[in-house]
Formats: structure tokens, sequence, C-alpha cells
DNA sequence: ATTCCAATGTTGACACTGGTAACTTTCCGG
DNA sequence: CCGGAAAGTTACCAGTGTCAACATTGGAAT
């Protein structure tokens, strides 16, 4: 036992909380009061292990943004070996994830992280998730089953807008993919992801 | 001098107040009392003019798909009679308005703005601007000019994602087109909707 | 073992926020 | 001219992030 008198293991305690409440609700937004007495701690306490609520949101995200990267490299790993095939896979597991963690998936693009630098972790994690996606499309383009008269990292970037638009939009109940609500234009991922990997094709 | 004895317009006052701040600093927070101070008007006068401070949101966030849409409208007509012509200048316009009003672009897509229903005219306008897009579409279908075995809505849907992914990817500092940063992936919005017209013409 | 210290947690404050109730001022229509 | 509705004000409330001052704890050095 490494440490901790009186919780155990606060900073981890407080992320996990937010984790929690953030998938619950289905939103990004908490209070670090309502964390710490979730936790039956003081409300200040959290101050001893997070420089501010940001420094919190910045851990958050940096998690968030190495599990979307699992979440990618095992629908990479599950598919079939041609980059179309690999980058529907990932397209689609990408969608997925932020439909599935709606909460989570809000705080990696919270403004509050906006700065780039603030937070290298932060910003290492979400290079290294692009550059999954950036390295599937060179792969693509070496084996000569995607176009390669662009640069891969501007292709990835195109799927990686793509895919973000429709993930957010979803979200926020702009579009909708179940059944015929008349309030909001229809969408459909399948579609989407087909035309995307159809148009860097070779 | 139609009315109002002590300002004029609050109403009006609020929602112009409003968007210079989150102009001013690309931002789609403010407070309600920084409003009423800069407008020499007590801090709870705005509650006269407005249930919430959602509903001063909702009624920003009704004008900015007006003005978004009327981007829309002036691109389409002063580009070629052709589908793929169009639909190119309208995403570029889409993403020329959103890069230059970061923080009425924010508004429009504001979390506690997401329940449908709770302001018809913000659906409405919402749903008009879509509707350009998803004409101009169906247009093009009509005149063989685009693949036709997919719905206008579909398609439009997956423009829509793509444009707007790009945005806030980029209002986000996710990505950049500007001069090298290493610390983000590089983007180019003429190669995306360059892919994007390319995947859905016939 | 005792002592000391740094890490951890608590209490109480501060400024700020959105929101409400009760009061006052102003204007307009009868 | 006058009464009531509209518009604005003051005073308050609960909740938030943050900070400073204080208390507690556990382990390390003696």
């Amino acid at each position: 036992m490494k440490s901790a008198f009186h919780h155990g293991d606060l900073a981890d305690g407080l992320l996990q909380a937010a984790s929690s409440l953030i998938a619950e609700r289905a939103s990004s937004e908490f209070s670090l009061r309502e964390l710490a007495l979730s936790l039956g701690v003081s409300h200040a306490a959290a101050y001893r292990h997070f420089r501010d609520k940001r420094a919190l949101l910045g851990e958050l995200a940096t998690r968030g943004f190495i599990a979307l990267d699992e979440a990618l490299a095992t629908a990479a790993n599950g598919a079939g070996p041609t980059a179309p095939e690999r980058l529907t896979a990932m397209t689609l597991a990408y969608i997925d994830f932020a439909c599935a963690n709606a909460g989570a998936y809000r705080i990696l693009f919270h403004p509050d992280l906006c700065e780039r630098g603030d937070f290298p972790a932060l910003t290492q994690a979400a290079m290294a998730a692009f550059a999954r996606l950036e390295q599937e499309v060179a792969a693509g383009q070496a084996t000569g089953s995607l176009k390669a008269e662009l640069p891969a990292a501007i292709i990835a970037s195109a799927l990686w807008s793509a895919v973000h638009g429709y993930a957010t939009l979803f979200l926020d109940r702009q579009i909708d993919h179940d059944g015929a609500a008349g309030d909001r234009p229809p969408a459909d991922k399948t579609v989407l992801i087909k035309l995307l990997i159809d148009s860097v094709r070779r």
C-alpha cells in the first residue's frame, strides 16, 4: 500500500466519479463539489490533486483519447487486410464510440482545453489517435488501394472531420438515424462512411 | 418613439451585446450580468424579456441559423448553374462562416439548446438552412449531375456532417490549415470539399 | 520510540453566477 | 387625471470555482 491515509487514491477516485457522472447524464458538465460529496470528502480536497477544474478535465480528456485510440486499434485489427476495409471499420468504430460515450466524447473537445500546450499529455494522446488513422491511410497509399496524390495527413484529417461532424451533430440531436423524426434531418452513418471511403479509394 | 422608458429596446440590446461579446472573445460563454452591466441596466432586468438564459441563447441561435442560411444562399447565387459548382460554393461558405463567427457558430450547437421542441423558431431556422442544402442536392439529382441512388436528405446530412466536423475541429484548434504547426494535424478545406463533391457526383 | 515534516484533508471565506420575490418607476389608454 | 400594466431596481437565495489558514496523518530520520 503505497499511500493515502484518508481516502486511498483520491485523484483516481475523482476521475472515476467524474466518468460515471458524465456517462450517466450523457453530458460533460459536473461540479467539483458534487464529485467531492459523492466520495465523502470535503469540497476543497480535489485541489490537493488537481491545480484546477481544467486540470481534471485535461486528465479526463487524455484518458478519453487513449480509450478512443484503443477502440480504433481494435476495429482495425478485427477488419480485413485492405485499407478500405480497415478504414471503414475504424470510422464506424469512431462514430460508435462517440455515440456510446456521449459525455466522455464531449470532454475530448471541451472549450476549456482548446489551448494547445497547456496539457502536453493530452496533445500527445490526441496526436496518437490521429496518427493511427493517418498511418492506415499511408499504408493504403503504399499498397495502391488508396489515392496517392494527396498527403496522408490531409486525407486523414478529412476523414476525421466527417466522422467527428457526424458524431457531434448526432450527440447534439441535430440529425437522427433512428425512427422517423420530422423535426430533424435524417442521417445514415453507413452511407457517410461509404461515400468517404469511396472518395479516397484509388 | 414606440416604447421603452428606460432603455429603448432592451431585448434587442441584450442580443446585440451578447453578439458583440461572443464575437470579440471568440467564445460562446458570457454572463447575463455582464450583459446587463454593459447596457447600464440592473442584472435582473433581462428577466423581463427572457424567461431564462437559455431563452436568450435560443433567440441568438435562431438568428445565427438565419444568418448562416443567408450566407449559403449568397454563395449559391454567386456560383455557376451546375449542382457540383453550387454545392462547392455552399460548403466552402459554410466553413468560412463558422470560422469567421466562432462564438456565434458555437451557440448554434450549444448543449443547452439540444432538446428539440423547446424553441420552435430555432428548430425551424435550423431546418430551413438544412432544407436549402437538401434542395440543392435534389436539384442536382434531377439534372443528372449528382448520384440519384440515395435520398437527397441523406446525402445532404453527410455533407453537413463533414463541413460541421471540419469547422468545429478547426474552432477547437484540433486541426490547422495555416502555417506548419507540429502539435496538431494539418487540414485543407479545399481538399475536403473536393473529395466530398466528387463522392456525390454522378 | 520519538520527533519532525510533507502530503492530505477540512473549514471558512470570497467573488461570481443564474434565478426569484417584492418593490418602485414610468408610460399609455380609458 | 388616473389606474394598471410594462419595465426596471433592490435584496436575496443557492450553487460554483478558488484560495488561505488550519488540522491531521503517516512515514522517515534521528
